[in-house]
DNA sequence: CGACCAATTGAATTGATTCAAGGTCCGTGG
DNA sequence: CCACGGACCTTGAATCAATTCAATTGGTCG
């Protein structure tokens, strides 16, 4: 995928985070002011076993987290774009690892003791819940082309673009995420082109021309 | 499944509760005293849509969370049993529903504002995630013989019995759990059956001959 | 240009599902 | 007490969706 050394517009990032979530927001206020430092492409952010506790915003780029099982399979929990908080852990170590995934850059928020801010921790720690309980179903009961409409429709919504979205992550990352080989993603993808559904203008861009008809296939 | 409308004797579950998560203790101990109610088998606890906010303790029996897609499928999140705290929600609706399994005591939360009170909410909120966490990998990256091991493995670990494991759900739900049908779960026992790894003395009842087979099959 | 990596596409295979037929268990009522 | 009915479970055979294996294309960079 391409490697992006430059940062976007910081403003349209800070933007987009208050819209998103004011949670965020009043996290960043209460949490005392930290460096933002980049990853580069397929970096790790944080390892497995490695020791939890920090939190961790996407200001720029794109993270996955990932698993893998004992013999290598990799399942990738969730992306995280700019605005989002990721690093949540129950135990003393990281059972799962962080990635960069595209270049990112990103910012530790040290755990300011207040009450404000255990509210917001928990509030996001919810809300990836919530996200990841949502996931299941898509893993556990949909199929492949359902999964992919899911995935598109979910990406539409968090970038707030007008229907052509960036892929940052590849079809490898794709896949390991939906549960599928990166050769049913390329044939799921050619599938909806195919309907007419989407347009696939690079390898990294996907415009959707029919948003109404994926969000039926994966209601 | 079988009804089961008495209680089993609540000194053991207490125990229980209290080696299996100190935050759950400390939870009731800084909630207000609530009355336990039981739910007969097969019956609502709360629906999608409900108002979300309170928690509640499984006493006794089985409670499964569940999501429906829109034709139907269903997925269960997860099973809880008694110790185990349930019904966190990101927003202000349920946007899964709860269910007794096989006849529930459940006592409700309700929340007393107070420091160490957050404080175990999120540490056990943290606990619902990891375990989510765990489950994408099982459903997104594990075979059908596989996922009936870890499912095996993880109830052995929660029950802890000597090995013989109580099945309080029936087929359909194991399927729904594990993203399966349940005839792919009933010939999945029988292929444990005839490796010699477990038992199946009753219906509800497994035993398991070589657990640490079991768990090199998961891992 | 050539090397390399990612993505696409095709063909064969397979693990799980679907469809269908019995079997088991249990409660109910004659 | 036993026959019946219904719900759940098991098992078999056929099917299918997704994977695996393999070949090719496309894009990027030195």
């Amino acid at each position: 995928m391409f490697i992006q050394p430059s940062f976007r517009h910081p403003a349209a990032i800070d933007a987009s985070m208050r819209v998103r979530n004011a949670d965020v927001s009043c996290l960043i206020g209460e949490a005392q002011a930290c460096a933002i430092s980049y990853y580069r492409p397929d970096t790790a952010i944080y390892g497995q076993g490695d020791p939890a506790g920090t939190l961790y915003l996407v200001v720029t780029g794109t993270v996955r987290i990932c698993q893998v099982t004992g013999d290598g399979r990799r399942q990738i929990n969730s992306f995280h774009f700019p605005g989002e908080v990721f690093g949540f852990e129950a135990g003393a170590e990281h059972e799962s690892y962080a990635e960069s995934v595209d270049g990112a850059g990103i910012r530790v928020l040290r755990p300011v003791s207040g009450e404000g801010f255990g509210h917001s921790i928990l509030k996001l720690a919810l809300q990836s819940l919530g996200r990841t309980q949502h996931h299941l179903v898509l893993l556990g009961r949909m199929s492949a082309v359902e999964k992919m409409a899911a995935f598109l429709t979910d990406l539409l919504e968090r970038q707030d673009s007008d229907g052509l979205l960036s892929l940052p992550m590849q079809r490898n990352d794709i896949a390991d995420y939906l549960g599928l080989t990166f050769e049913t993603v390329s044939r799921v993808l050619r599938t909806l082109k195919d309907r007419d559904l989407i347009r696939v203008p690079r390898i990294d861009q996907i415009e959707i021309l029919d948003a109404d008809a994926l969000a039926t296939l994966c209601e």
